[in-house]
DNA sequence: TAGATTGTTAATCGATTAACAATC
DNA sequence: TAGATTGTTAATCGATTAACAATC
């Protein structure tokens, strides 16, 4: 019955799905009615066979001949992905990086609302950055609890990573986007996914030095 | 004679070895003059042979019975990600993210030295953030080409990134650091890293929304 | 020596790619 | 119909894990 729920998505197919997103939402801004994964494809750089099978995971049916009807195919991506409906979120940190997360309004396209930002900082608390209340973190879990908050984004100093993660959990909060290089622990049932820039610039810099690096993925285009 | 060389090297392994550097740090720092890679994958959780497999790119020899010596892992490490000598990059974009970049202390960490920032902003060029000049975008490449800086990173808007990309490929960069989620078309000797953060953040929601998903990798802690 | 650990070779696993029948 | 495209099954490829001999 449910063919692809029972046996799994692959990461990489799920976190190709906002790449096929923001290519459909150009088609669709130019009043493209259907597009055919050869298309998609060639625009992207990926084999059309895997393009489909990615599209697949949100249960889409295309049309043989024809192809897939855009507004369809950007529905069921964010169904999918959850991102119809925007999720709340607590962002823990209010320096440099932390103001500029609270300034991203592209994560409204990805379904996230940073709806209150907090620190330990005395001389930020009660201000307000972008429009977002500064809070302190002790007021955290309490808030997280009444206001259904289950998204915690940490741009915490490394020092105070755990520290962050461990008042979220204390908040109930059910997935962290840790932006800081410090591995946190989290109980079982809670998710953690790292922002790791160092791991990311590993990859450039091994590559601009020449070596013969296997396995590029999509996050690498030449 | 080079026998690591030769074949390639995964880029899984190679986006691995900061996680690496960090551990080997800490252990530093406890002064810890030996580990085994039996308790680095534990610290890790990581399979013990793939840390082994991992490590032996960097051409590093172990003891049996002993292990390695933390210091000299950790310079091979540097050595082969090109971080023991801090390469200069210019920041194109000098707004919000832009700005926390610059003010980011993690960088030397990882051998990166943001040394100018870029923009078309009359209003922010001429001025300094976090110590460094905003310049006029114009003047990019000829100052890229006399100060031998290989690196762009661009924190644009996202209409202006494939004009950022232009620029630096005209001062003759030769490595991009892609932090808008729009991708960029470039020369083939030109290497692009994306921080995709749509990515990042499909693979917690969906993690989140309780879906069977297949292979987690190591951002991916629970 | 005994035993912990390295380094390597073989087996497994999953993701990607190729082949192709079904469809409109 | 002919032919482009979907959807699926099989083949390939690479990364991870398991097994184990070599080492000190």
């Amino acid at each position: 019955m449910c063919p692809n729920s029972l046996r799994g998505i692959p990461l990489p197919s799920i976190k190709r799905l906002p790449l096929y997103l923001r290519f459909l939402k150009t088609l669709r801004n130019a009043d493209r009615e259907v597009v055919s994964t050869t298309h998609i494809a060639d625009a992207l750089h990926i084999d059309p066979t895997l393009v489909r099978k990615d599209l697949a995971v949100t249960g889409i049916v295309g049309r043989p001949r024809i192809g897939y009807r855009v507004c369809e195919l950007i529905e069921k991506i964010e169904e999918f992905l959850g991102w119809n409906n925007a999720s709340d979120a607590f962002l823990v940190g209010a320096g440099h990086l932390g103001t500029a997360l609270l300034g991203f309004e592209g994560f409204a396209e990805i379904g996230l609302r940073l709806v209150a930002a907090f620190d330990v900082d005395p001389a930020k608390i009660g201000s307000r950055i972008h429009d977002r209340e500064v809070l302190h973190v002790d007021r955290l879990p309490d808030l997280a609890r009444r206001m259904h908050v289950h998204i915690g984004v940490v741009t915490t100093s490394v020092r105070a990573a755990q520290d962050a993660a461990d008042v979220l959990v204390r908040g109930g909060i059910r997935a962290i986007w840790n932006f800081t290089p410090a591995p946190v622990t989290v109980p079982d049932d809670v998710v953690v996914e790292n922002v790791d820039l160092a791991s990311s610039l590993a990859a450039l810099t091994s590559r601009l030095k020449g070596l013969p690096v296997l396995g590029g993925d999509q996050s690498s285009v030449e």
